[in-house]
DNA sequence: TGCCAGGCCGGGT
DNA sequence: ACCCGGCATGGC
């Protein structure tokens, strides 16, 4: 992977759609919730899933430690794979009990590395997870891959499409500040970009129309 | 109307 | 180490 100058691109990312106020959620454990619910789900269905949770009262660790699965899955229906869904929600709400008495906050008291692994020790948190949790809700500095970072940067041949999401990520992160802010806006402006401008998961997007905010350092 | 969305897991080769 | 099917709703 060559080197190029990111900053570069995030400034004028930042420029053309200003600032994204990511996540958003009111609080650290909704954050939590709408990154499972996302999981290759639109936004708009994981909204009214979460609105159904907080309706019946549902939006914290200990009101959903109480409810089995069975519960859960009908409340959020609207964000699609409501059964296996339910079934993650518990098992990081379990893994939160079992490892930090049902505290965030000593969950998110250790180092970065560690948060990271054990995040993903729990079925149904993968890296792009764990890795918004990391960032989005205990606001630790990494930066966060997804579908529409591996097509914006591939296709621009910043690196091969099947890169792997470790080496994507080293990519970013060596070659931008360590900062929360940098990483959570980052992100933001390149789901908005993916979506402003249909980068969909089609070989005839090949040629996207992004290239203004890419080409800064052809 | 079919295709896609801010993935992840488990089983097969 | 890859590759693939399954999981499911709602919007365009």
């Amino acid at each position: 992977m060559e080197k190029k100058d990111l900053k570069a691109i995030f400034d004028k990312l930042f420029k053309a759609f200003g600032p994204q106020y990511w996540w958003p959620a009111n609080t650290p454990f909704e954050v939590i919730i709408g990154t499972i619910l996302t999981q290759n789900t639109n936004w708009g269905n994981v909204e009214k899933a979460i609105n159904n949770l907080r309706a019946r009262g549902c939006l914290s660790a200990h009101k959903l430690h109480q409810m089995p699965a069975k519960e859960i899955a009908p409340l959020i229906r609207p964000s699609g794979y409501f059964n296996i869904k339910a079934k993650r929600l518990k098992n990081f709400i379990n893994f939160l009990f079992n490892h930090h008495g049902g505290s965030l906050k000593k969950m998110f008291n250790q180092d970065i590395d560690s948060l990271r692994r054990e995040l993903l020790s729990v079925n149904g948190i993968g890296r792009e997870t764990a890795d918004s949790i990391i960032l989005y809700a205990a606001e630790l500095p990494i930066f966060v891959v997804d579908a529409y970072t591996k097509r914006a940067f591939s296709r621009h041949k910043f690196f091969a499409k099947d890169s792997d999401y470790d080496n994507v990520q080293k990519f970013f992160m060596e070659n931008l500040s360590k900062d929360v802010k940098i990483f959570n806006e980052f992100h933001a402006l390149l789901v908005r970009l993916g979506k402003d401008f249909c980068l969909k998961n089609k070989p005839k997007c090949e040629v996207c129309p992004i290239k203004p905010f890419l080409k800064v350092d052809f």
